[in-house]
DNA sequence: TATGAATGAGACTTCATTCAT
DNA sequence: TATGAATGAAGTCTCATTCAT
């Protein structure tokens, strides 16, 4: 099984040399930036939110930008890292015993989980990414460093065992992905609505997905 | 076949009717406008851009945000409005003959093309349309009015024809969707870069969706 | 009797040497600069109101300031003029025959019919000459020059008949135009509602003024 | 003997409550107003006079018009509110053993000093009131509840006593007033002047009244 | 003569950031 | 450390006035 909630490690050994007004800070300012906006929020709308003086955020974060960026990034970081933790390594190990399929759960459930979980984060980032070449940069970073090895090899392995067609890693990873990010993006949106069956459509997703990438034989 | 830059037709229209310095206008605009976001060019930087004085362009658009919607809204419109033209219609009734495959190409060539010459709106669309309630408002109805009922009934007579699986037309549409959302975005994104092969990566695309969705007898 | 509508004699001689169009700028000007202040009404508006374009009020009015001058002027002359006017001094001639009475009847009469007929104009000097030194100063003129010696010489008449007070000429002249400016602008603003009873208020307000200043033996 | 100066007990309260930049402000904007009007008086220039940064002034004033109403208000309020102070009360019941006359002085007593102390801001409310609707509302409720009333009553014992004479309330109020104001606004305007002996014209003007309004038998 | 598009100065206002307390 | 008053740069927008047609 792959790895699941592995994100929380971060927050908890950051929150730990994080003060309370920082924090409330943060919070605060994600809620706000995810309604209306990086640009439409001011500092002074935050420190009324996370009830302290607009001077004390400045204390902690040098720029109003900079809040954006200590927003953004440990989320990139999380969307990126649980690629590389041990868990999935091991995942990676046992591979010989896992299907595809099982691949596909494990990645979807654990992706829409995040999603869900930081939904104002993510819309935050679809934001302002564009236009934060820094974050570009660093999300380049992630993805080739971090991320790309690791699947690449998971990908390969199903390719050499027969399970998917013999189609480039980059093409396969960009059908998977477009793929899931709309699956995930349908769920945040229509969660709780009568028009969506969760389970259904990641079954539904799933097969897709195999049926797309299997060797027809 | 389906239509193909039909779009054009209402750009020539309006287009006529348009004075020299309005065009100019949206032209700076859209321009710095997805370099650096809505918020972050300032009107006066506009003006400057279109050769024209800062006043002028309040004569053609009443605010700021006046003159974004302008932006958005013919795109938005030309973005769906396709979908609704004869030609298509024409295409529907002749769908005996035409196969799943043919119709997804037409559509991904389509579209593909439309993204790529109106890259710059579409980056400024994705920016604001999670902020602008009135435009989402606008999105919705014309999806809901225009596309999907026309979408849905080709979509319905592939799959009486057997071409594809018993699934939910609005499922159908997702997967579709997305798949080639994450094509077209590649597409922009990767164009000119050796990564990139487009009718390669066009064809596997077909395949992928075709094989995801075909009833497996 | 005092003459009575000697104003229109102005505006003939005047409005033949006008333009049409001059005559709606002006028209129009009045009534929006009476409705919402000087500052608060546009050029625009005002040709939009008179049916011209923008820059034919330029063409006649230097600038908008000049067309406030030009609206102010003609009836500031026309508050003060009648007093010189040659039927006045005929009246002057006959005073021997008239008693304070008839004056202040004539005099109310007469300023009355002015003040009803101009409202709009009297609302707009009221607002504009405490900030026009340049209509302040030619204010002063026509009441020093025109406007107090003939009445003076009225008034030092019915003194000198014993029919009103020995009291100084201006304290006499600043008891009378209070009065009739408190019962005008009563007049002005009542006008049309059921609490005013014109012709005895106006009655009221001339026993008022004779039992006020007449000689008490 | 009527209450004088009461309209500093409002200023005393609110002054300590007040900052030492908002005074500064309110002071060089009643002054600047006064001098060339609402409209012609720039934030800029404000904030100049006032040793303020032009935001300051909108730290504690929403808007420019706010600050013309925070200038407008109290001085509105101040000028109505004597007639329904404690001490006036006390006049009422004490109103056997006053005459006319006494009130009469009185109130042109107090209501000259607070014109005086006023001077600018008096202006500055001729000049908006005629285009403020909201302040129009204000000015005519306070009248209606708070002075109205009070004044009716005493005037009407006047009467009973057959120390003036038998005329509607409201018309008398109106020739008083009217009366009034020309001697205030004489007062103000000639101030200084050599034309202008205050004691002298205030007698005569109250002897003006009481022979216009008294019961000749 | 009449037009109205174009101008650009200047108005009001917002807001990230600083700093004395 | 925390505050929040003060700042002033920069932004959007209005509008009297000009001028080519």
């Amino acid at each position: 099984m792959l790895p699941i909630n592995l994100e929380e490690f971060f927050s908890e050994e950051k929150l730990q040399e994080m003060n309370e007004k920082e924090i409330k800070i943060l919070e605060a300012a994600i809620e706000i930036f995810a309604e209306k906006g990086f640009f439409s929020t001011s500092t002074n709308e935050i420190a009324k939110k996370a009830n302290v003086a607009e001077g004390t955020i400045f204390r902690y974060f040098k720029t109003k930008k900079d809040l954006l960026k200590s927003i953004i990034k440990p989320t990139l970081v999380k969307t990126i890292a649980p690629f590389e933790m041990d868990r999935f390594s091991k995942a990676v190990f046992h591979l010989e015993h896992e299907t595809f399929e099982d691949f596909l759960y494990a990645l979807i459930k654990n992706r829409m989980d995040f999603a869900k979980k930081n939904k104002e984060v993510v819309k935050i980032i679809i934001q302002e990414i564009p236009f934060q070449e820094e974050m570009q940069e660093e999300l380049k970073r992630l993805f080739k460093d971090k991320m790309y090895p690791k699947v690449a090899t998971v990908l390969q392995s199903f390719i050499d065992k027969g399970q998917i067609k013999e189609l480039p890693i980059p093409t396969v990873l960009r059908l998977i992905i477009s793929t899931v990010i709309g699956l995930v993006i349908s769920s945040v949106v229509l969660e709780n609505t009568p028009f969506w069956n969760e389970d259904q459509e990641t079954k539904r997703t799933i097969e897709y997905i195999k049926a797309g990438l299997e060797s027809g034989e």
